[in-house]
DNA sequence: CTTGCATCTCCAGTTAACTGGAGAGTCTAC
DNA sequence: GTAGACTCTCCAGTTAACTGGAGATGCAAG
């Protein structure tokens, strides 16, 4: 005897409290792939299950840690493929690493550029021709 | 006796190759204000001054360090407008001092969420129910 | 005078992740 | 059954700094 477990279905509004994700970015977000509604009403209004909100949750946390919403989409491919998506995030997650020390190292160098110059700033220098701030040697 | 120097005007062409900056990009600047051709031909050709030469190098320069085109556009409307403009560049080059500071800070605390993230990291980790990667705890 | 390169303006697209609004249709509570 | 809230699609704009292309001239050398 096969019993059919209703599944709560909700709107998008809903889907919008819930998730504190604005309507219009979770229809971004379908358009991009990134969700899909489970079905719509007669009159084409888009009806979500209550997984939704996880997946939204996993979105917003990927994307906190600097992750593109095309890296999260891969991940939720591998997800929705039936695979556990661990791996595939592990790898973004360290090369997620790799980028924020190289964007690291060259704001530190920019920093010390920008210390170096400031050191020796002179606020009447000696005017060169043809140089509009001379402060700024190359 | 007045004697009037000649003064070499270049087109456009001229200019990108002295500068190196792209002659699409030295019209979008002159468009945005940051450039001015001293006149046109009869079939409106640009003709630019040398020193528009310096004004791009000034222009790179401080892009370089990490300067918007807006804000290189106020240190040169001080310049235009007749006065030394190293006190706007130097309270410029302050502020983004402080800018990349905050940001490295930035990197930083997320490099440390990634690193700890990925220090506790497990393959196949216990799954939990409506959870997608159950390592990312909140 | 012709050939061919240089330049002109204007429009539109790029990236990323949304966001706003118009105008129409749907759903629900009273 | 109707008012009011909700949702739909489609289009366009946001930011920043360009970049590409079409189609029309201009200019300079031989």
């Amino acid at each position: 005897m096969m019993t059919v477990q209703e599944q709560a279905l909700i709107k998008i509004g809903e889907v919008a409290s819930k998730s504190g994700v604005p309507i219009k970015t979770i229809r971004y977000y379908e358009q991009l792939g990134l969700l899909k509604a489970a079905k719509r009403t007669d009159g084409q209004f888009r009806l979500f299950e209550m997984s939704v909100i996880s997946r939204l949750a996993f979105i917003k946390r990927l994307q906190s840690l600097g992750l593109t919403l095309q890296e999260i989409g891969e991940c939720l491919a591998v997800y929705d493929y039936g695979n556990l998506p661990c791996d595939s995030i592990q790898e973004k997650l360290e090369q997620q690493v790799t980028k924020v020390d190289r964007r690291i190292a060259e704001l530190i160098l920019l920093r010390n550029e920008l210390t170096d110059l400031l050191q020796h700033w002179s606020t009447y220098p000696d005017e060169k021709p043809g140089v509009i701030c001379p402060n700024l040697e190359l």
